[in-house]
DNA sequence: TACCAAGTGGAATAATTGTTCTATTTCCTT
DNA sequence: AAGGAAATAGAACAATTATTCCACTTGGTA
């Protein structure tokens, strides 16, 4: 009782009070509940009419409605949906504009600070968008079961490699970090075999080496999972598996934001399934 | 002619037309279009008599504010700003709350990867808010007078140095990634000179190697540029200047993206100031 | 089956809405 | 300083608004 005698100010509270309330609701006012959770925006702007035409009830369910969350009428209850877009922070473009303001009396360093975190926002929040769960865990299966790990990147995926070899060292999971040191590259991936696994990871242009290298492995069926930039990267036909990131870029130069924080994930998740984690 | 007899149906052109046309407008449509680039919410939600008070004209005075700006009224001009609002990504809690929902019927490894990807993003936003523009015009002079560059950061740092170091080949600029390879890490930066500078890169628990040869560095008068995660770092008071860099974990992962955007920022703008970009 | 309370639909209502219109003021040109 | 066009204020307007009310339907109990 102590909390459902005040009455929602902000949408947060409200939408709890709904969806608590909702259910127990009679048949036209629980069609009001679900309405109004999925089509907020229409309850902002929208008008008694012009919501009881789209959510098909009368107009006075609408009120009557409101009046069982507890307000005194619709119009204030359309005021909390209203506050929901008040608070809401600057959409894309308007941060961008934001930035760019500030940039007027910034440096030139700073503006180029600016387009690269800019350039791991994007990439980060493209990335969260498109990557399938189910992919994701068959990669982590096939890293998971294999004796070895070897890490296949050269170049500019280098660093991610890098981190890997250092992220699975600490977590005590068993990997092989090919950094062609000596020109050795071929002898170095030359032990895996199909009970091992490659993770290849390249981007256009695709480095000649990275690909004859997981060609050479595809050949002796290891199994291989890729992080690569299209579907017509020489790596996606080789790999079991394989996931695209599309990393923004700054003046030419692309973030590796999102392609890190998958690499992170593959390799603390992997180590989570076997259970070994220190 | 050809883009003012188009009916502005964003806000941004909108906005970009009141910006134009307003000084040219008569006293009180000049008021009016202050007044709206100022409150866009209250434009969006009022009424023409509400928002005639706030603005402190009459209601007919908005009705030909509206026309001038192209529209046939009010209500016209008034959905512009509404869908504004419509367009507006996700705060943050709602975000946060979104990515719950999609968990609960997410695989672990899928919750990993948000973990991640939500530090990034918290880690490069603290580091927007954060950063000084002039310590970092001052770490891009110290860099840009140097004759080689020596990135140092081993362990969790050293994909941040490897990655600096491909960059600043492509770009032409001289430096030298100590890597510790053979156990040379000292003889890798003995050439160090005045002249030259150093990169330090080290987060808790700070590698003893590598604040042994910063110090080392910094006995030889070799200016140093520090990226750390507090003033208690031994590379603090080793440096010329130095960023304090606050990366979120995930179950105590560390991100590495703010660190990494910051370290392609100086790659970038130490190559631009030396205008050998190619 | 009959009953009654709860729920619903839809018309009626008073208030408020955006817009139009006109008398008045303002400001520039001659 | 006088004239006239542009701009403004404010009242008047029809349309639309949220709300109320009441007759009707529904669904479960006696």
């Amino acid at each position: 009782m102590s909390e459902s005698d005040i009455l929602p100010r902000d949408f947060q509270s409200l939408k709890n009070r709904i969806i608590e309330r909702g259910p127990g609701l009679p048949k036209r006012l629980t069609q009001v509940a679900t309405y109004a959770l999925e089509h907020p925006d229409e309850i902002a702007f929208g008008t008694v009419a012009s919501i009881a035409v789209e959510a098909d009830v009368q107009p006075s369910t609408l009120v009557r409605f409101s009046q069982a969350m507890g307000y005194q009428g619709f119009s204030e209850l359309q005021e909390v949906f209203r506050s929901r877009l008040r608070d809401r922070i600057l959409n894309y473009e308007e941060r961008i504009e934001q930035l760019r303001l500030h940039a007027l009396s910034a440096s030139k360093s700073h503006i180029i600070f600016q387009g690269f975190t800019e350039a791991a926002e994007k990439s980060i929040n493209s990335l969260q968008e498109k990557l399938e769960p189910t992919k994701l865990d068959h990669a982590v299966e096939i890293l998971s079961k294999a004796e070895t790990i070897y890490l296949l990147g050269l170049r500019r995926s280098f660093p991610i490699t890098t981190y890997m070899s250092y992220a699975f060292g600490k977590l005590s999971v068993r990997n092989v970090l090919i950094d062609a040191i000596g020109g050795l590259a071929q002898e170095e991936l030359g032990f895996a075999t199909k009970r091992d696994a490659v993770l290849a990871i390249s981007f256009t242009p695709y480095a000649s080496e990275t690909v004859a290298l997981a060609q050479a492995a595809a050949a002796r069926n290891v199994p291989i999972v890729a992080i690569t930039d299209s579907g017509f990267s020489p790596l996606a036909s080789l790999a079991e598996t394989w996931f695209e990131v599309a990393e923004a870029n700054f003046e030419g130069f692309r973030s590796m934001a999102a392609t890190l924080s998958l690499a992170m994930t593959l390799t603390v998740a992997v180590a989570e399934m076997r259970g070994r984690r220190p």
